[in-house]
DNA sequence: CTTGTTGCAAATTCTTTGCATGACA
DNA sequence: TGTCATGCAAAGAATTTGCAACAAG
């Protein structure tokens, strides 16, 4: 279900970013590019346990936290309000297509969005305007072509 | 504050959409719709306390949960991961630039946000795409022209 | 060494639920 | 009168925080 990647990036940069480095904020943040799409901090804790390196939930949480801080990761919130990371390579912001039975997501174009919100943005006189969008659905491989609802 | 609008409409049509036509499910209906942006069902449990028209919590949360289900009030989440409802006088959905001072809330022109999205939903080859967009600023009365960053 | 981190468990916050009483239809 | 709704308080979930032991620089 997670096809483990190489982490082309050395995680060391940015955990430096956010304060000391140590041995759990690497695991963290390791765990973190290594996950393909969002992941929530309990369950990027629980794998950690299961793959034998024991963080602190609450590392856990502070390191997550510290991270989408910094813009090193993005942070949305799944529809029971748990809030979900994803590592962030780049700078810019991206917006997802997340599927609510299996939590694959993929990255969508949301130029129209960007140019849209920016536009808004200016003809609205609001100041520092920033925007959240997120898109949900059942993906081709949950959604049954059968027509089961579920 | 909050300037309080002629209930145009009788609550009673929603109330009955979410079940039994009972006094508190009315009550919490009409503040809703008396309310200008978003609102957190404990602010409005509070509200109604203090107006003297005390509900339960429960009732709030259970009142307000069902009229999003029903599609009669929109649903977001704040930093904080609260649930802000907003009750929708039209069956269209629609987003707003809310104020990260004042919570003033005013809503914007989403169609190209819509295009785009069905747009994304149809190539994608997801089904039952959904989407949340939120946009968020300092007004221009909370944000000084004087350019101080807070 | 000094200070930032960790980890545990207790504390917070928002929201849901169990259940007896009470109100609608 | 039979349900469904209410309200309270207890239960749940996710996240934060206090604090002593510990590790990084």
């Amino acid at each position: 279900m997670e096809r483990n990647r190489q982490p082309a990036t050395t995680p060391l940069a940015d955990v430096t970013l956010i304060g000391r480095h140590t041995q759990q904020r690497t695991t963290v943040v390791e765990a973190l590019i290594r996950t393909e799409g969002f992941v929530g901090a309990q369950a990027l804790h629980n794998r950690l346990a299961a793959d034998g390196s024991p963080v602190g939930k609450s590392t856990v949480y502070r390191t997550l936290t510290a991270l989408a801080a910094a813009g090193r990761a993005d942070m949305v919130r799944d529809t029971g309000g748990e809030r979900l990371f994803r590592y962030r390579p780049g700078r810019e912001h991206r917006h997802y297509l997340i599927c609510t039975e299996c939590g694959l997501s993929r990255p969508v174009d949301s130029g129209p969005v960007e140019v849209w919100a920016d536009t808004i943005a200016r003809m609205s006189g609001f100041a520092n305007v920033r925007h959240t969008v997120e898109l949900s659905g059942v993906c081709p491989d949950c959604g049954p072509p059968h027509g089961a609802t579920r």
